[in-house]
DNA sequence: ATTACTAGCCGTCGAGTAT
DNA sequence: TATACTCGACGGCTAGTAA
């Protein structure tokens, strides 16, 4: 049996609370919840045990199952490798280029609709503009994903008869300066980011156009 | 491809660091790392990317690979399965009945080399006695594991020419009483564990022999 | 150099069925 | 009722090799 099928299999039993119990299963129904047959199912399961991951008791209506020792170790081991992979998600770097603000973002901040979720989100008023960063292929493809995913959403709202729409948000720092990318969800493509503070950033932080920054993100997803 | 078998190949590229960039890999070298043949790598890769979990872009020498939305998406959810099962590693309530301390743990518990680390790492000296607890089987199995597996560890020492073994320590509470259970590494079978704390606990928590009491851990493994 | 097709082998699957 | 053995079939594997 394959290393990951065991993986699967452990972290399956795991799930339903064998690690530190008991749990009853029936083979066929154990394999029917996995996309196996209960042959199947049952050679897997007996297999596990000669391997020494699991106990198995065998009962008139199917077995008690628990995992061994080495079986809450292999899963331990599976849990501290998806941390490794969470990391990956923690904070995020790019690298671009400051370019002048033709607005997009700049006037939607100083809509209501949105200043108001920001306010009650982050507890700031957004200073009435945008920072734009220009990123290159490379830096575009690490933002990507988060462009249209975040736990932080503001939402859409009418105003004037128009509609704006959700933007999604991702906290980050610039130097050490606590900083906000916002990417509205029908944004057309481009390869400029535009990042909000509660102050302005280009004075702040002494900013120029065509200046090189970099600036952590710290996705939320 | 079996839906556990994708997630293994995401696993590895993610950690590879392919969620948010993309990484070179040649199908020889990647089948090799994970044991299986170049050829098979190089099917299994081509079919990720007909699934739509991973972009390719082919080179002279190799691939550059970066999953797509639909993977990193993959990913996450088997990050999130295994937070699932990490909850259960936090905390395990186990119930048993107070017994009398004959005192094996009573004893250490008054020898320096101990209660100096017992200072040291949590900052208390121990009132000195055990409280006694004992399990039945089903509460002994969900210890069973802690009983050698601990990120707190008093290490052996000598005094008076004998060895006193490495101990485990798991944080717990009993009512809202911060306690200890302690594992001596070298104790023989039982299914009583002995509780320390700064305090008298029979006392503070006015237990009697033959009291049925609650207790958690938290395990740290 | 690399990827990926072909072909034959081997292992895993599950229907049937004994227990 | 269950589990688990047998065995025919199918799918996946890799060596050889083309591109």
């Amino acid at each position: 049996m394959k290393d990951y099928e065991i993986s699967f299999l452990l972290k399956n039993l795991a799930l339903k609370g064998a690690m530190f119990k008991y749990i009853t299963i029936k083979t066929g129904a154990f394999g029917a919840e996995y996309g196996m047959s209960q042959q199947s199912s049952s050679r897997k399961l007996s297999i596990l045990e000669e391997m020494g991951y699991i106990e198995r008791i065998q009962l008139k209506n199917g077995f008690k199952i628990k995992l061994t020792d080495k079986g809450i170790e292999k899963v331990i081991e599976d849990i501290k490798t998806y941390r490794e992979i969470e990391k990956f998600l923690q904070e995020i770097e790019v690298k671009g280029k400051i370019v002048g603000g033709t607005g997009e973002g700049s006037y939607y901040m100083t809509k209501a609709g949105y200043v108001n979720q920001i306010k009650e989100i982050f507890n700031f008023i957004p200073y009435p503009g945008t920072l734009n960063i220009e990123l290159d292929g490379e830096n575009l493809n690490k933002i990507e994903y988060l462009k249209l995913h975040s736990k932080i959403v503001l939402n859409e709202f009418s105003d004037e008869g128009r509609t704006f729409g959700k933007v999604y948000v991702h906290r980050g720092k610039m130097d050490h300066v606590d900083v906000y990318v916002i990417f509205p969800e029908r944004s057309h493509y481009r390869n400029v980011i535009e990042i909000i503070a509660d102050r302005n950033l280009r004075k702040e932080l002494g900013l120029m156009d065509g200046m090189e920054v970099s600036l952590k993100i710290f996705p939320e997803v």
